[in-house]
DNA sequence: AAAAATAGCAACCGCACAACC
DNA sequence: TGGTTGTGCGGTTGCTATTTT
């Protein structure tokens, strides 16, 4: 027997957008009960919504803590490093930015960022994508997407080859946490921030929760890199949500404070190369702009490669855009990539950059040298 | 000025899984 | 042991505001 049918089946129960009525009547209930059964909220406040909608009002939108709207750059390049990583696990990207919720971020990623980064890819690699988007054309909607995953991922790997670089993502990490945990500045929808004020003080963000985000579990040895922090293979959910559990709460708070200071330490380094991350992608507007401009007073197809005005290369080969780069992530390929520089597609500046960073070009190993991560 | 298209986002849906009985 | 319940999660939908035609 499978499972009864969800209460907001039932004939009376209210869906669509909450009230401030109501969500001053949940927000009472909670703060009242503390902790709750969701099944019983309906019937103990007298909303007409089901469990389901009460409990995804309250963690979206209700409690305290909750930051809304005007995504940083930080927290913007934090995202897309995490869903280069890990992909669509929302949650566990949520986990490393305790003020955001999942819904939050799949949101602004699907809407802003994912627009950000095509763009970026077709601006600075116009080329590539122009036969890429040929050799796309059998491809569906979702094949594309996996597609473009691939391409994030390609990051990843290269990163994987670089325990500096590696390390560089989790120190970004590391640092942005200890920036948003002196942060007080929170901003609240219109209703939302309503209520939240109202319970304001009722309940600070809580330390288990300040603590899990900061024990972000960027791994840094190979089998432990491709392991989302819920676990790749979806064998607990909740994972991302308990430190270290070797280490009791003390050793994981005596591990934060450690990485706090050598964050601290990394300062000059984390903001020269933070700075040039930025440049590369988020202001790639700029960019854009720039390349249109140039790609239409210059006749002779010159485009922008990385930092460079090197002229666009033809794809040596007929292989398809995946081949060419899925192929490329294997250790041998990825040296012929950047051995073999000419002979390859222009990269993007964020590529370029990467492959700056593993090849030793801009940062010494000593100034990289971070503990690892738990 | 109005209609159509698009973007942004809150909320819903359904599946998975662990805990409980 | 198997059914029930509660919760978490990612994908999708639909409404509203804004922009474009």
């Amino acid at each position: 027997m499978g499972r009864p049918p969800c209460c907001d089946k039932v004939l009376g129960i209210k869906k669509g957008p909450w009230t401030p009525e109501e969500d001053l009547i949940l927000a009472s209930y909670i703060k009242e009960k503390g902790p709750v059964n969701w099944r019983s909220v309906p019937t103990n406040t007298g909303l007409l919504r089901c469990s389901k909608s009460c409990r995804l009002r309250w963690s979206n939108y209700l409690r305290p803590g909750i930051k809304r709207g005007n995504f940083t750059e930080l927290e913007e390049k934090k995202i897309i490093t995490l869903q280069s990583l890990w992909g669509n696990k929302w949650a566990a990207i949520a986990s490393n930015l305790p003020q955001r919720t999942d819904n939050d971020i799949k949101n602004y990623w699907n809407t802003h960022l994912k627009k950000k980064l095509n763009k970026f890819h077709s601006v600075l690699r116009p080329h590539h994508l122009e036969s890429s988007s040929k050799s796309f054309e059998f491809l569906n909607e979702d094949y594309r997407s996996s597609y473009d995953r691939t391409r994030n991922l390609e990051y990843h790997h290269l990163i994987h080859q670089d325990s500096s670089l590696n390390k560089f993502i989790s120190s970004i990490v590391t640092s942005s946490i200890t920036s948003w945990s002196s942060s007080t500045t929170t901003t609240y929808a219109s209703s939302t921030g309503n209520i939240s004020r109202l319970l304001e003080g009722w309940m600070k963000t809580s330390p288990n929760k300040l603590k899990d985000s900061s024990t972000l579990k960027l791994k840094t040895t190979q089998e432990e890199k491709e392991v989302p922090p819920d676990g790749s293979d979806n064998s607990n959910n909740d994972n991302h949500k308990t430190s270290n559990s070797n280490l009791d709460d003390d050793d994981n708070l005596l591990i934060k404070k450690v990485e706090v200071q050598e964050t601290c330490n990394r300062d000059d380094y984390l903001i020269s190369n933070e700075e040039d991350y930025l440049e590369s992608l988020l202001t790639f507007e700029t960019i854009s702009t720039m390349a249109c401009s140039e790609q239409k007073s210059s006749s002779d197809s010159t485009t922008i490669h990385g930092s460079t005005s090197e002229p666009p290369k033809e794809p040596q080969t007929t292989t398809t855009p995946m081949e060419d780069r899925v192929d490329s992530t294997t250790e041998s390929n990825r040296q012929g990539w950047i051995e073999d520089d000419q002979n390859q597609p222009p990269f993007s500046l964020l590529e370029k950059w990467l492959l700056d960073e593993a090849t030793g070009q801009v940062l010494e190993e000593d100034q990289m040298e971070i503990s690892p991560i738990f």
